[in-house]
DNA sequence: CACGCATTGTACCGATCGGTACATAAAACG
DNA sequence: CGTTTTATGTACCGATCGGTACAATGCGTG
C-alpha cells in the first residue's frame, strides 16, 4: 500500500520534529517513525536532504510570521495589531510548551547553516514591531527599546517556561511584557 | 607519547562542546578532534559515555552558579550580591556569545535527560534572587515577578543576541533589565 | 630501580547515520 | 483505457555513531 502526500502537508509535520529534537537530533528514521514517510518520498520533496527539510521548515515558519504578525503591525491600526500579536503567540507556542524553532537553531552551531534567516526573521520582528509602537505614540528612541524588549522576553519566556515545565510562566510573563508595552506607551 | 588528563581539567573542555554543538550534536570524535582527548581517557573518567558527560557539565555548571552568583544573593548584602550577579552574568557569558548550556538543554528533547537538573538550576536561581529582593525592600509579590522577569530576560538576551550576533544587544538589555530591578526596588 | 595502578591510544564492534538507485504503484491526463 | 508523470517503498552504500577490549605507557610509591 501507499500513502500519497504533498509537500504542504509534509513541512508542518517536520516542523515539530525539528522543534522537539532539534536539527542534530532529527533523523531521516525518526521522521520516518513519527510521520509515516519514507525515504523516498522525503528526497523526492525535498532533493537537498536534510538541511533542505530545514530550510523548508524555517521558511514555512517565517512565512505564517509575516503574514500573520508582521504585515499586520507594520499595516493596521498599530493598538489592534499589537493585541493580535500577544495572543498569537500565545497559541501559537502554546502557552509556552512549544517553542520557537528559530530561537533554538540560534543556540547552538545549527545557526551557521542557516544564519541569515534566522537573523531575518528576528530583525524583521524587531522592526515591525517598532513601526507599530511609534505610529502608536511612542518616541522614536523607546520604540526600538521596547520592541527588543518584548521579542528577547518572549524568547525567553519560553526557554524558562519549559525549563520549570510551567505553562502558567508563560502566561504570566507575556502578560507583563504585554504590561510594559502599554505602560511605556502612556508614560514614557 | 600520551598526554595525561585529571577529569578536573576535562570538564570544562567538555562544556564548551556542548555549548557550542548541543547535545545530539557533540559526538565522541569531535570530542577528540577539538581537544585531543581520545576515547580511552574519555571512558576512564565517565564511564556512563556521553550522557555522564553531560551531566558532570551540567553538575559543573550548576555549582559554578551555586558558589558565585547563588549563595551571596543568599547571604552577602543583597544590592551588592545583585551587582554582582549582573557583572558575573556579564562575564559568564561574554557578553552573549556563550550560551547558557542548562538554557538550551530546556528547549530540545535533551531536556527529558536532565530535567531535574535543569529544572532546580532556574528554581534555585529565581529563589536566590527573591530572596535578595525581598531583603532589599521589595514587597513579597513584587519580588518573584521580578525575579522570574530577570532571570527570564537574561535567557531571552541570550538567544536574541546570538541570533543577531550582537554582543551590544547583550550589553543594552542586560542594562535594562538592570534598571527595571532597581526601578522597582524604589517605585514598587 | 621495580612494582602496581591509573591512564591512555588503538583496533574493533554492531547499529545507525544521511544519502542514492531503482522498480513499482498511484494520479493525472489524453 | 493507455500513457506519462509523480510519488513511494525497499534494498543498498560508505561513513560515522556510541561504546568495548585490551595492550602499552606514564606516574607514584616502596
Amino acid at each position: 500500500m501507499k500513502t500519497v502526500y504533498e509537500r504542504a502537508d509534509v513541512v508542518p509535520l517536520l516542523a515539530e520534529i525539528f522543534r522537539e529534537l532539534g536539527y542534530e537530533g532529527t533523523t531521516l528514521s525518526r521522521i520516518t517513525e513519527r510521520t509515516g514517510i519514507g525515504k523516498g518520498s522525503l528526497y523526492h520533496f525535498f532533493p537537498g536532504g536534510k538541511e533542505e527539510m530545514a530550510a523548508a521548515v524555517l521558511a514555512d515558519v517565517d512565512a505564517w510570521f509575516e503574514r500573520a504578525i508582521y504585515e499586520p503591525l507594520r499595516r493596521d491600526d498599530p493598538r489592534a495589531a499589537i493585541d493580535a500579536m500577544w495572543a498569537n503567540v500565545m497559541d501559537y507556542f502554546r502557552s509556552g510548551s512549544r517553542i520557537c524553532l528559530v530561537g533554538a537553531f540560534a543556540l547552538d552551531e545549527t545557526r551557521q547553516r542557516f544564519s541569515p534567516v534566522i537573523r531575518d526573521y528576528f530583525v524583521r520582528w524587531i522592526e515591525a514591531l517598532r513601526q507599530a509602537l511609534v505610529r502608536a505614540g511612542y518616541a522614536e528612541d523607546d520604540a526600538l527599546a521596547a520592541a527588543e524588549e518584548a521579542v528577547s522576553g518572549i524568547q525567553g519566556a519560553l526557554v524558562l517556561s519549559r525549563a520549570l515545565d510551567d505553562k502558567d510562566m508563560f502566561r504570566r510573563t507575556l502578560d507583563r511584557l504585554t504590561g510594559r508595552l502599554a505602560a511605556t506607551k502612556r508614560g514614557g
